[in-house]
DNA sequence: GTTAGCAGTCAATTCTACCGAGTGCCAACG
DNA sequence: CGTTGGCACTCGGTAGAATTGACTGCTAAC
């Protein structure tokens, strides 16, 4: 799978003059609010530029030549381009959430109680309806965590439960299943020498195991194996997407839905791609822009979550390149800016 | 949400005679296949009943009497009802899995490795690929499963980690946010006690808490609380779907994927939907059946999983009610067979 | 640089005719 | 009486032609 980073539009995007700009932001609108071409007479009406639609005829084609919008065939009006979307959301798309919508957000985390992975699905399920998007809630990885409590309990002679607790609040536990039989103290004895040795340490640290051949030490080792072995993001499975019935809408033919539809199910390429946009602060992926085939129809508004400065995480929307950026990006922006405001706030179990 | 029993067919179905059988399984067939109306010249060319067409034609009024088959308009082949797939499935739907899948499960079974969890996940994985449809795997609640061990952990003075490993292998935290601030020492005495108190009852089980006015014993009657107040399905998550993407082909009309996908974001639905049917061994509801609107469209096959020969949880395959029903049913069956040996065999943890 | 006007393009729509799959019915047949 | 071939009829789907109308690009005039 060819990836690339979200090339940020540097320099190479000039400026457009005011009224190309005017003129493009108003088939931007149009288009998202139509799914159609927009026309140059609709433009004309729409946008308060005071000029006839054969001036707008002949910006569009200076538009269509730079390539901010595209034509499905002639005769047709006007559609944008991914670079189209691109300078709207660079330049124009500055919105503020509805107050009925920011209502409800403040209204949710002023009532939102529970464990962390709780708050984060709510949170995925507010988005999702809120904006009528596919939503995607990342939380941190507890891979810098340091633990605090390592318990090791029988299930049987020959099967044990490996539970670790981390200093973020988050649980995980492991099977064990040495190819002897262990005794209840034995098993107790190694629960104390893994807690003596792996609390303060975090899932990157080295540590000393012991080389014995006693059952406690093989215990021992065989449990800090697997816990280092583990896969951070796949045991915290600090995933949540809500709203994948909105797809269906979103798109046009079964083919697209089935494709996002089946993206939506890998979560771990969904974290990926959330993951690499999110130094960029609020960051928006246009069509080609997230280098991954099957998701070209797609746009992908992502908000870092914060804690103590440090990210923690971070909500998105996946919707159709034809999106509402405006809201969506406010919701995105609002909702993340809660969470971590939540994070920081009332809630340290975080 | 008007919901009834799956209606067993009882003696309310009589018994159609044979020719009349015959023809039912041809249409059923021969509609699941191309998804089009079925005529009676297909009809008698592809059966082994050596009939005109004329006859079958008659033989077909006669079953649209009783309410098998139905005729989408005039003019068009008769397409089966619920009640004619039911008949199908009752009398005529006795298949074995391909061998090839038959192999692909033995194959997955042999290697599949990991936390129940995982193993619960892949499984509706595989499911879902095998068949093309949703999987959903539902895990037993850990409601009559005993407590194993107890511990409260500190994350900092005010907020602690209930964390509780039952016998079932699975573990469950809760946050408890004290009012007051509980030193080391105190967390570490209710910690005790609450393993004593605890350690051998289960989540039904009646328990005296300490009235005493300390921290202990506010820590502990909060715990226990807590504890008591979790809601079983919810807490164990032990519910795994698999290929929703699916469903984009599955049923033509935008509107119903949404309302399908709709519905298995629910999964607490979902889930009450497979339990209603698991008493019945392997089972399957069609259509109006399981008696929810919005999955008119859909037909639920659904084998029970046990464990000690107890009801420890299901794997149920989603589709069309033009669904196949053999191949499903085998798939199920043999899944959940395979699913039931490996929790009794080598893995114990669960 | 802007505009009105005009000819040209092409998807979408409508209309028509028609085809053909499939039925229901009936008379004839064993 | 059940079965069958034959026949008229229905009606959805398709194919083609005609029409519409929303656009554009171009150009000449302002």
């Amino acid at each position: 799978m060819a990836r690339r980073m979200v090339p940020r539009p540097a320099a190479v995007v000039v400026d457009l003059d005011a009224r190309k700009a005017t003129i493009l932001e108003a088939v931007v609108i149009e288009h998202i609010d139509t799914a159609q071409p927009v026309g140059s007479s609709a433009v004309a009406a729409s946008a308060d530029l005071d000029v006839s639609s054969a001036t707008v005829r002949s910006e569009m084609v200076a538009l269509e030549r730079e390539g901010y919008l595209a034509q499905p065939h002639t005769s047709a009006g006007r559609i944008p381009t991914d670079k189209g979307y691109r300078y709207f959301v660079d330049h124009l798309a500055s919105g503020v959430l509805g107050t009925v919508q920011q209502q409800q957000v403040k209204d949710f985390f002023a009532g939102v109680r529970g464990e962390v992975e709780d708050v984060l699905e709510q949170t995925s399920t507010l988005l999702s309806k809120m904006t009528r998007y596919t939503s995607v809630v990342v939380g941190a990885s507890h891979a810098h965590a340091s633990i605090l409590s390592v318990q090791l309990v029988n299930l049987d002679s020959r099967h044990h439960l490996l539970v670790t607790v981390f200093s973020d609040g988050s649980v995980v536990k492991h099977s064990l299943s040495p190819s002897f039989e262990a005794t209840h103290s034995e098993v107790m004895e190694a629960s104390r020498q893994l807690n003596a040795l792996l609390i303060g340490t975090t899932l990157e640290s080295r540590v000393q195991v012991p080389s014995r051949h006693d059952h406690e030490a093989s215990l021992v080792r065989e449990a800090v194996a697997t816990l280092h072995a583990s896969q951070p993001v796949m045991d915290g499975e600090q995933v949540f997407i809500g709203g994948s019935s909105n797809v269906a809408q979103a798109f046009d033919g079964v083919e697209t839905v089935r494709q996002v539809l089946a993206i939506l199910e890998q979560e771990l390429l969904v974290v990926s791609l959330v993951q690499d946009m999110l130094n960029q602060g609020l960051s928006v992926a246009i069509g080609s822009e997230h280098g991954y085939e099957p998701l070209l129809a797609c746009a992908l508004v992502v908000a870092p979550v914060t804690i103590d400065g440090s990210p923690a995480g971070a909500v998105g929307l996946l919707g159709p390149t034809r999106m509402k950026y405006k809201e969506a990006m406010a919701a995105a922006e609002v909702v993340s800016a809660q969470l971590t405001r939540h994070f920081a706030g009332e809630d340290c179990s975080a």
